[in-house]
RNA sequence: CGGGGUGUAGCUCAGUAUGGUUAGAGUACCUGGUUUGGGCCCAGGGGGCCGAAGGUUCGAGUCCUUUCACCCCGACCA
């Protein structure tokens, strides 16, 4: 491509509502451009690189046998009625009538369109496994879009759906899955973690995350740092704690403790780790059509996970609740505790299972408890809910840190949590018809342009992987008035064009430092100066990632790059 | 959906408290000259329904009402 053609509309300043690198930088270097909030238009240099990340994922599929194909981006919304996500998923799925006044959605993910398609087609254990995908644009009408294409309303989305008559066939073709996106991740160079994750609304028995490691993501994930440990902390687990500080050892008893409501405020008045204290929680659960008041119970020194909360009771979600609430129901806040609690539903962490020498509020104002036995309470409701903290013990014995991720790619075990409401059976080597179990594997790829940036900058700008970069080579020829300079960079141009490259002729009549400006903007990997050492028979290659420039025999240049890309 | 903020040239922003020539700067763009190793320089030029609608006023970018859009914090997020 020719510099002085091509549509590559650089700026010097960045729109004033980017706060992320790779929003600013895409944006400036003319990669993509905003049309309104959530929705980003790919410009010729952003189209190349979805292009190339498009790529990788076809041979990393095709490897693993899954099919591409392509679903319609309107949906009837009958499918959905049918798998009763017409109702539940909210106002994220953009909804509308046509002509005729009939419902359709535009498709924020498509599972049922994907079970349609094998239903009445696929019927025989003989035919499966099978794992169909696409890469397409998906439409999500986000309540908040954010951070450029990192949280569109409109993205581009790889999903791919896998059918099969056992439990075991899925586990070994998300395993196959996982290591494919393990692949792609790599070959995008990457810096990323698998991590376990909270399964959500979309259902299923297990899932995991693709997490890019980056200080701008929107998830926070526990690592180990001695083992391959990894979770979303929605789902992060935690070896037993082991309490080093003495226990406050006390005869069960009603102790007088005026306005002291808060665990730091206990802990000081009792002089007592946080751990033996209780802590307490109200939150509100949220069912499909109902809502109640429900008591979380943990450690003093532990926070309530919501996500885990919310499993723990098999909930939507939970939400904060107003004090005044807890009132009218006769909850005393600031001593609310786990004993004789008949005026709420309770859940307790498992940490308290058993647990001796606790204190823990008395449902009385101004009073707590002291040498609680926590066994008196072993016929109560008891889960996982606790949020792991950093510092805490993972099961290996490591030590747990958190790290900020970008999540790319979730993979679920899906089993018949679709297949089954919308009757896509096949029959078994018995005979027996049996809904496909079913798993479902996405990965963001608009959203990998952008995280590819967030890994991949300078203060300069973009510095693309050579396997991302829209262009590998450009060649810049520093005065456009020096018939040499001139000659050798159409030479060149034209032999690495010839020979397979992907390279830029920068034959502008612009000045040096402009020149170079831009090109470190966009971020080719290599840059070839064609400028006033010609005069001396030599050129320079200049790498984006390291911004040195290597002096090379003008001669010679064409081998020198043939060898680098 | 709650709280906050911003809408003026393609872009980044002044101007709005206190209404008053023809609405500004930088940058980008066009023309000519000049320059060619780090976003030069000189001269000239085009470009605006001051987000939209209504109102107050002799007069509104500026004041009042309504509305739309975008952004930030939170809630939400297969």
């Amino acid at each position: 491509m020719r510099r002085s053609k091509a549509f590559i509309p650089t700026s010097k300043e960045a729109p004033s509502d980017a706060q992320l690198a790779s929003h600013i930088f895409l944006a400036r270097a003319g990669f993509t451009s905003q049309v309104a909030s959530g929705l980003y238009n790919y410009l010729p240099l952003g189209k190349r690189v979805i292009k190339k990340i498009e790529n990788i994922i076809n041979e990393e599929m095709e490897a693993i046998d899954a099919q591409e194909l392509e679903l319609s981006f309107v949906t009837p919304s009958d499918l959905w009625k049918e798998s009763g996500r017409f109702d539940k998923f909210g106002s994220e799925l953009l909804r509308f009538k046509d002509r005729k006044n009939n419902d359709f959605v535009l498709g924020p993910t498509h599972e049922e369109m994907m079970v349609n398609v094998v239903r009445d087609k696929i019927t025989s254990y003989k035919q499966l496994p099978i794992n169909l995908y696409q890469i397409k644009t998906k439409f999500r009408d986000e309540a908040r879009p954010r951070f450029g294409l990192m949280r569109g309303r409109e993205f581009i989305m790889k999903d791919a759906y896998s059918f099969h008559s056992s439990a075991e066939d899925l586990d070994r073709e998300f395993n196959a899955v996982e290591n494919a996106y393990k692949k792609i991740l790599t070959r995008l160079g990457l810096e990323f973690r698998v991590v376990e994750a909270d399964s959500g609304a979309i259902g299923g028995s297990g899932s995991k995350e693709l997490m890019v490691i980056s200080d701008s993501g929107e998830d926070t994930i526990a690592i180990c740092d001695t083992c391959e440990y990894g979770a979303n902390v929605e789902a992060a687990v935690r070896q037993n704690v082991e309490i080093s500080s003495e226990a406050p050892e006390a005869e069960f008893n009603k102790f007088k403790t005026p306005n002291i409501k808060t665990m730091d405020e206990l802990s000081e008045f009792f002089s007592v780790d946080k751990a033996y204290l209780v802590k307490s929680v109200a939150a509100r659960a949220m069912y499909d059509d109902s809502d109640e008041i429900v008591l979380f119970f943990l450690r003093g020194d532990d926070n309530l996970q919501d996500v885990k909360a919310a499993n723990s009771l098999g909930a939507n979600e939970i939400v904060e609740i107003a004090e005044s609430d807890l009132e009218k129901v006769g909850l005393v806040s600031g001593f609310m505790g786990p004993l004789d609690m008949d005026k709420v539903k309770i859940v307790l962490d498992n940490s308290l299972k058993d647990a001796k020498n606790m204190i823990c509020g008395a449902n009385e104002s101004d009073f707590h408890y002291v040498g609680v036995d926590m066994s008196v309470m072993s016929e109560a409701n008891f889960a996982d809910i606790y949020e792991v903290k950093e510092g805490d013990t993972c099961r290996c014995g490591g030590k747990l840190f958190y790290k900020k991720g970008i999540e790319v790619g979730h993979i679920f075990k899906l089993g018949t949590t679709y297949s089954a409401p919308l009757k896509a059976n096949f029959l078994d080597e018995q005979g027996r018809s049996q809904p496909f179990i079913m798993g479902t594997y996405g990965m963001g790829v608009s959203r990998l342009m952008a995280s590819v940036v967030e890994q991949h900058h300078d203060d300069k700008g973009c510095i693309w992987t050579k396997s991302t970069a829209p262009y590998l080579v450009n060649i810049m020829i520093s005065n456009i008035k020096d018939s040499d300079q001139v000659a050798l960079g159409e030479k060149l141009y034209e032999e690495l064009k010839n020979n397979g490259v992907e390279v830029v002729l920068d034959d502008r009549k612009d000045r040096f430092g402009f020149k170079m400006k831009d090109a470190e903007l966009i971020g080719f990997p290599y840059t070839v100066i064609i400028g006033k050492e010609l005069a001396n028979g030599n050129v320079q290659i200049y790498t984006r990632s390291t911004c040195e420039k290597m002096d090379v025999s003008s001669s010679n240049i064409y081998n020198k790059v043939m060898e680098l890309v």
